[in-house]
DNA sequence: TTCCTTGCAAAACTTTTGCATTAAA
DNA sequence: TTTAATGCAAAAGTTTTGCAAGGAA
């Protein structure tokens, strides 16, 4: 069974095309990055980030994660999240979904939107539109 | 008409009392603070309330409006809403509620309970209960 | 060449903490 | 007199920015 991939860690050949199909030039770093983040549906957060890209060699400043992930973000390739005060956390899954937060674990886990049903919105004040709805349900342990 | 008031801002017996209710010391600072904040329902940042209570010539210092906002969060006097990622929000409007942001202006606008209604929620995880659910309905100029 | 990207360090910003001083019970 | 609250400065943590160097078109 041969390797398709080139060369790279696995998936990065996708990343590059995700990339060129937002207009983002697929430069070494930028590749790197979403490998990380692209890779499966999960949150995570700049320095967790930079953590794995440093722990499999790759050679990347804390600028350039920080200034690439708001690049992906302004162009829709990630989403992201403000759960909670501390910090930023980046979602691979840009698709409309919503979340829970377990506040004992500090985890986020997605809730797709059929799972979720609103019999009641309120009308946006005048002149304005809905552009997004964010839902987090906290969780605790039970008892 | 007499001021019933002994001394003070308006309402800052009403703070007293508040504070104490919830077995907080009511001290010079934390009862002007509390001034601030609860007078009405509303939505401020901790250098918001700095800059009020610098304003209105009460000597106080950053360190103990922060400690002091989270004192009052603790004891369920305020909320703290994570809306955006840049700063916390200290909410005056305790009882259960949604918010409106709004992306032009960054303003924040309550959503009163009734005005949502869930005709499906996902079932919390094994062991795990739903500590509370935070609905932020983001907002855009029409057009 | 020209423009874009990167790294590094420093800065900016929000929030927390250590400690000496002050105020309250 | 004993404990708790405050102010100040410094520290901590996250994120942004300025600028020189490097790389791609």
């Amino acid at each position: 069974m041969m390797n398709t991939e080139a060369a790279g860690p696995a998936g990065s050949n996708r990343c590059e095309s995700r990339l060129s199909a937002c207009g983002i030039r697929p430069t070494a770093q930028r590749v790197r990055i979403a490998s990380v983040l692209l890779s499966v549906p999960q949150h995570l957060s700049a320095e967790q980030i930079l953590a794995h890209l440093r722990d499999n060699g790759t050679r990347v400043s804390k600028a350039t994660v920080y200034n690439t992930l708001n690049l992906f973000a302004s162009r829709g390739l990630i989403r992201q999240l403000s759960v909670d005060g501390s910090r930023a956390w980046f979602d691979s899954n840009v698709d409309p979904h919503y979340h829970f937060h377990d506040l004992t674990s500090g985890a986020l886990i997605d809730v797709p939107v059929p799972a979720v049903e609103f019999s009641r919105l309120p009308p946006p004040p005048p002149g304005t539109e809905v552009a997004g709805i964010d839902l987090v349900i906290r969780l605790r342990k039970k008892q």
